[in-house]
DNA sequence: CTGAAAGCGCTTACAG
DNA sequence: CTGAAAGCGCTTACAG
């Protein structure tokens, strides 16, 4: 068996508290006292009981992360984000991959209840879920992430899609780009919707000369296969009618550009593409992708420690919603079309 | 404050020892009884303590995922399955990214042992870590990962890293290739030895007219960047003095090909480039790779079976060893250079 | 600064 | 079939 406090503090000659407070209060000891008592541990090699401690303290240090795809770069990124905050804290999370499904998610809802997880960090795989109220009710610790709350007592952490639309199109458009593809999916996804809509402001709000025409042509999977193919078929129908294309994120942009490769057209000479997300593998790729990038891993670890703060002072905390900004990240699948423009 | 077992009693008119029989083990009570105890707890929306529980009964349905770099899409797979088993029996997992530090694997593993963890699953940072005895010594449930077990009482699931090797040698020579450059990590890297020793007995085993030249380039880390810059200064150096490229994973197979690219060389045409994991994107790449498959997602799953059965019941267990197989995907990055020799 | 003692909520032999 | 009691391993007032 192993060791337990009993026999740490029987080692040292303490008491079992004075063991207990060398490892939650160590500046109540005396320094020999707290020597003695360290030594002990190392040499038993003790580990405490998380769960007399919860039952005594009543938190567990454990944290819910559901996501709907752990395969996506992007959560594998935040998932990064999360951990990394929890562990400083002393907390641990449990991942749960729901595929997408609600059904799993509030199946994995279910587990992280009983399991008594202090806290849930959440990216809904539909708009709204009413498991989600019974989960604060429940005095559960909630985030939602990479999702603004709305209808919901939370807290949440997301990226500005607004801005990122903005700033691909101006980009663009700076560089002379008049006509101008945009190759993303489905307008139910609520990130597709929010960074279109930034792209039109963008545009309502240019001088009359400069305002670029936008075609629009949706895929149906977000991925490098699916924007290849359709693409492809776009372009044999109706030519290249467009100097840049502005992707829905960096996979469709690498399936753009392998598609535009085939048919002899390369990027960024004939045609210029700008990608989302800036996954890893946007700087590696054989034309280092200019992308919209979000602060993956920030975006975790805040949110894990809005959750954590939220568990840690459950009155004294306030629900916020925090905001980042995406940013352009200007490589090489880009390129101004303007002569001599600038200087 | 949510109710206790002592409420359920009360209101029952019962024990504690009986309600909790009721919950437990309802075989053993008088119907009567039973009966009364149930709509007591359905009245007080009765839901047992976890950690009194635990605490008592020692079983947490908790597991523990430690890997080396989660956003590794290889890792990303295999935590999929893992995540997919475990929901299946009722388990939950913690998932621990230890970014290759074999500190912060050690700090991760006191956690879940802390926690109560019932299992670990592991792809230890080195190729041993004596804290791994200590975590079977405490009774809690292992196995490891993509690495055979050696000198560790546990289960592993591992894939045949040596016919991984033979495989890309033999489909490089068969392609008619005899100067092959081996573009790879650290030897200390376990499965950088094994896949190495598979090829040199590949080569062994040939015919002598047959048997390609080695070179040998490691490169510090697996990584595309570091495979671009190191491939492009030993170029440098001693020129193109392969046909062929058999790399260490798919990321550095992906450098390789850029430096080439930007040496005016491409792929398949003047270099034969393959890869290893055959990573999602290795089909998506500009070059589709060809590469070596490794079944990620089974490797996940079978290594979390074994450890439930493990929890499940422990003294009947047997530790085993499973293995899979590798297997070479041709695409489009390597290509032969006989002429006519097959029909 | 340290120790003795109560108790977190549950389960489990053990009597009866 | 049911109840009284011990105890899982820890933390936390409370004395001293």
């Amino acid at each position: 068996m192993s060791a337990s406090i009993r026999d740490v503090a029987k080692r040292a000659g303490v008491s079992m508290g004075t063991a207990s407070n060398a490892i939650n209060k160590p500046e109540v000891l005396a320094p020999e006292t707290l020597h003695k008592v360290r030594k002990a541990i190392v040499e038993l090699g003790f580990v405490p009981n998380a769960s007399a401690r919860t039952l005594r303290a009543g938190r567990t240090h454990i944290l819910g992360l559901v996501v709907p795809d752990i395969a996506n770069p992007f959560f594998t990124e935040l998932a990064k984000g999360v951990n990394d905050a929890a562990l400083k804290a002393g907390y641990v999370v449990i991942l749960c991959n729901t595929d997408e499904s609600s059904q799993k998610e509030d199946q994995y809802l279910d587990v992280l209840t009983s399991q008594n997880v202090q806290g849930i960090l959440i990216t809904p795989a539909r708009a709204t879920n009413k498991a989600l109220t019974s989960i604060t009710e429940r005095g559960i610790g909630l985030a939602l992430v990479d999702r603004p709350a709305s209808g919901i007592e939370a807290c949440s952490v997301a990226v500005n899609d607004a801005t990122g639309g903005s700033l691909a199109l101006k980009h663009l458009v700076e560089g002379g780009h008049r006509k101008i593809l945009l190759l993303t999916g489905a307008k139910s996804i609520p990130q597709v919707a929010e960074r279109e809509k930034g792209i039109l402001t963008a545009i309502a709000a240019l001088p009359k000369v400069e305002r670029p025409i936008l075609q629009t042509l949706r895929i149906d999977a977000m991925t490098a296969q699916s924007a290849d193919a359709m693409l492809t078929s776009y372009i044999d129908q109706k030519g290249i009618t467009f100097t840049g294309i502005i992707c829905g994120n960096d996979l469709i942009a690498l399936g753009a550009i392998r598609a535009l490769r085939n048919i002899n057209k390369s990027v960024p000479e004939d045609v210029s593409v700008i990608g989302y997300d800036d996954i890893d593998f946007a700087a590696n790729a054989n034309v280092p992708l200019t992308s919209i990038s979000q602060p993956k891993y920030q975006l975790g670890y805040a949110a894990a420690e809005l959750v954590i703060s939220e568990c840690e002072d459950p009155s004294r905390h306030i629900h916020q919603r925090v905001e980042f900004q995406p940013q352009l990240i200007i490589r090489q699948s880009t390129r101004s079309i303007t002569p001599n423009k600038k200087p």
